[in-house]
DNA sequence: TCTAAATAGTTTAAACTTGAAATATGTTCC
DNA sequence: GGAACATATTTCAAGTTTAAACTATTTAGA
């Protein structure tokens, strides 16, 4: 905050990565929410439905390490989702305590006619950086991502 | 998101950005949640605190812009401050309508003792980049944070 | 085998957030 | 001055998230 030298350097450095992080995200997250709706979907639930129509069936349990949400929060939007008949349940043979969970085919219909126009969206928001700017950012962030990660 | 070529090369950088964006920032911030709780202090609750401690006095509408959350969120977030009492509000005297809330001495006296620590931690957290690396991924935040702020 | 511990998922209560409606005050313009 | 509109804040209802408690199932060890 501010860019007066409160911390010393290093600390001022760091408070500041976070409040901008903290910003950009927020913000970014405002304007796909904005779309979501349009279809439909909140954003959790959008979230949970893109991950399923990318790579197929998961269980409860997967679904919350993919969105970096808790499981029970995964079980309402899960809910949610078989509700409007986008998702549906199947519990496992192998083992009776896990739950697949898969996009029905009212779920993939929705998925590719609803996908494209949110990529496009979410293309053109980027786009206030250069494509060397996101990959430089992407970057980054990926390795801030996987650090952070595993510390507790 | 996966490596592969699924909605062209812009659009697949696009989305990946934006997810290692809302994971880098999700993570970032439980980890910071989980320092602010040893304070006693929720997340929102702490970014008003520290709000208020690093700018002074500010009126509800003003804190609402600076963490981006709604009016009738600040509201609580105040509330819930207040009942601590660490904060206070005053009813402008030049225009009624306004609210200035600030630090009351309990307030001013926990934040001294407490964001230095905070600091520390997030600086900690901060330092899996390097010096050089916090700089140009702020730069890049903040560019693309401020390029962002007035889409609708 | 049988008991204890571990794991997967759901339920519940409490806290947070939002958007819309409501209240109070201020401003503009006739 | 007064009507219409704008602004600052609060209240309220609905939805989301979490952590903890709970149920059901599986695995490991005596």
């Amino acid at each position: 905050m501010g860019t007066t030298k409160q911390y010393g350097r290093k600390a001022d450095l760091a408070l500041s990565l976070w409040v901008k992080l903290a910003r950009a995200s927020a913000t970014f997250s405002r304007l796909s929410a904005k779309d979501i709706e349009r279809y439909g979907l909140t954003q959790p639930q959008f979230a949970v439905f893109e991950a399923l129509g990318h790579l197929g069936s998961m269980t409860t349990g997967e679904i919350g390490k993919k969105i970096l949400v808790t499981g029970g929060c995964v079980t309402v939007i899960v809910d949610n989702l078989e509700k409007e008949g986008l998702v549906e349940r199947t519990r496992s043979n192998e083992d009776r305590r896990v739950i697949q969970v898969q996009l029905t085919a009212k779920g993939e219909q929705l998925f590719r006619d609803v996908f494209q126009q949110h990529a496009e969206r979410i293309t053109e928001l980027a786009s206030v950086l250069t494509e060397e700017e996101q990959i430089q950012l992407s970057g980054l962030l990926k390795k801030l991502g996987l650090a952070l990660k595993d510390i507790h």
